[in-house]
DNA sequence: TTGCGTCTTGACCGGCTGGTCAGTAAGTAT
DNA sequence: ATACTTACTGACCAGCCGGTCAAGACGCAA
C-alpha cells in the first residue's frame, strides 16, 4: 500500500469504504469482509481498527454528517444575500445526479437506525440540529434584511428542511434519477423561496399575469 | 386457535404479526420465526404461506399501504370543504402518538428497501401516485372553490407530500414521541394550510398584528 | 375403518457473517 | 542479534437464519 499506511489514514480508508458499500447495499447486507475488500486489506482489519460493526458503521455516519454540514456551512457563508444562501443550499443538498444519492442512500439507511437505536438517534439529532442552525441562520438574515417574511424563524427553518427531505426522498426512489434530478433541484428552489417570500406568490382565487 | 383458522384468515394474522415485528425491529431484523412466534404458530407455517420471507414482505407492504390510501380516501370523502380535507388527512397522518409511529417505521424500512429494490420501489411508487391523487384532488377543489391559491396543483400536492413525508421522518427520530406529537400534527396543518393559503401570511418586510 | 387432502410441526441443512486469534512481517530500540 | 511493538493476515468458530422436508394431526367423505 503507498498511501494510506499509518493509522489514522487507514481508519480513513475504511470509512470512505463502508461509505460506498453501505450506499450500494444498505447498512443491513453489508459484510466486514465487503468493506475490508473494498478498501483492499483483509477481513480481520476492519475490527482491528474498529471495535465491532456497528461501532464502524457509527463512526462512518457521524464522520459523514460532520463534513456535509461542513460544506453546507462554507457555501452559505460564500453566498452574500439571503435568496444565494438558499440556492447554495439547494446545490450542495443536490449537487449532481448520482452523486450525493449515495449519500442519501446512507442516510435514509441512517434514518431508519436512527427510529430503533439511541446511538444512532444521537448522530441524526446532531445533523438535524446543524442543518436547523444554518437554515435558521439564513431566515433571519433574510427576514432582517426584509427580503424573506416568516412568522417565526426557527419553525420555518423546521419547514424548509422538512421541504428538503420529502423532496430528496422523493428522488431517491425515483427510477431515472439522471432524467429527474434537475426538476426536483428546481422545484425545491422554487418551492422554498416561495415559501420563505410569500410576497412572490399568486394572490387568492386568482393567477398571476 | 379460536379465529383465523382458514387460509385467508392465517394469511391475515402472518401479516399482522409480520407489521408489528417489523415496526419494531425493523425490516432485516425480522426472522420468520419471530414473525412465526408473535402469530402463534410454527416456525414452518410462514413458508407454507408465502414463497419466501420477501414475498411476505412485499406483501405486507402492499397491504400496509393499500389499506391507509383507503382510510385516507375515506377521511377526506367525509370532510365537505377543502380545509375540512386537509384537516382530515392530517389527522390520518397522526392519528395518535405510536399509533402509526408503527406504521411509518415500517414505511421508512420500505423506502429504504424502494431505493434499492425494484419489486418494493414499485410498491413505494404505488403509494405515492396514490397519495398524489388524493392530494391533487383536494388541492384542486380548492382552489376551484377559491379557497386555495398555487400556481400548478400537481405540483402543490407534490410539496405537500414532501412536507408530510418531511415532518413524519422528523417525529420518527424524536426522543419524546408522545410528548411532541400534538405540536408536529399542528405544525403539520399550520403550515400546509399556510402553503395552500397563501393570503393568510404575514406580507413581506412586516409581522401581522 | 380407511383413505385423502389440508394444515401444522419442528428437526435439520447449508450458507453466511461477526468476531476471535495464533501467527507473521516489518520496524525500532538496545 | 534480540526483544518488543505495531500492523496485518486469513483460518476458524459459533451462532443465526432462510428454506426444506418427512412426519404427523385433523377433518371429512365413503
Amino acid at each position: 500500500m503507498v498511501a494510506a499506511s499509518t493509522g489514522p489514514e487507514r481508519r480513513l480508508t475504511l470509512l470512505k469504504a463502508a461509505f460506498r458499500e453501505v450506499a450500494e447495499k444498505g447498512f443491513s447486507s453489508v459484510t466486514l469482509e465487503d468493506i475490508a475488500l473494498r478498501a483492499g486489506v483483509s477481513k480481520g482489519v476492519t475490527l482491528y481498527y474498529f471495535d465491532s460493526k456497528e461501532d464502524l458503521l457509527r463512526r462512518l455516519f457521524a464522520w459523514l454528517i460532520d463534513s456535509i454540514l461542513a460544506r453546507m456551512r462554507e457555501a452559505v457563508a460564500r453566498a452574500d444575500d439571503p435568496v444565494g444562501k438558499v440556492r447554495a443550499l439547494v446545490a450542495i443538498i443536490f449537487p449532481s445526479p448520482g452523486k450525493n444519492r449515495a449519500f442519501f442512500r446512507a442516510y435514509m439507511d441512517l434514518y431508519g437506525l436512527a427510529a430503533r437505536r439511541e446511538s444512532f438517534r444521537e448522530i441524526g439529532e446532531r445533523f438535524y440540529a446543524g442543518c436547523l442552525e444554518i437554515d435558521r441562520g439564513i431566515v433571519e438574515e433574510g427576514v432582517r434584511r426584509g427580503v424573506f417574511a416568516v412568522a417565526d424563524a426557527g419553525e420555518a427553518a423546521a419547514t424548509m428542511r422538512a421541504l428538503f427531505d420529502g423532496l430528496v426522498m422523493r428522488w431517491l426512489t425515483e427510477k431515472d434519477a439522471e432524467g429527474t434530478f434537475s426538476s426536483y433541484r428546481d422545484r425545491c428552489e422554487r418551492e422554498l423561496l416561495a415559501y420563505l417570500r410569500p410576497g412572490d406568490r399568486i394572490p387568492p382565487a386568482m393567477g398571476r399575469r
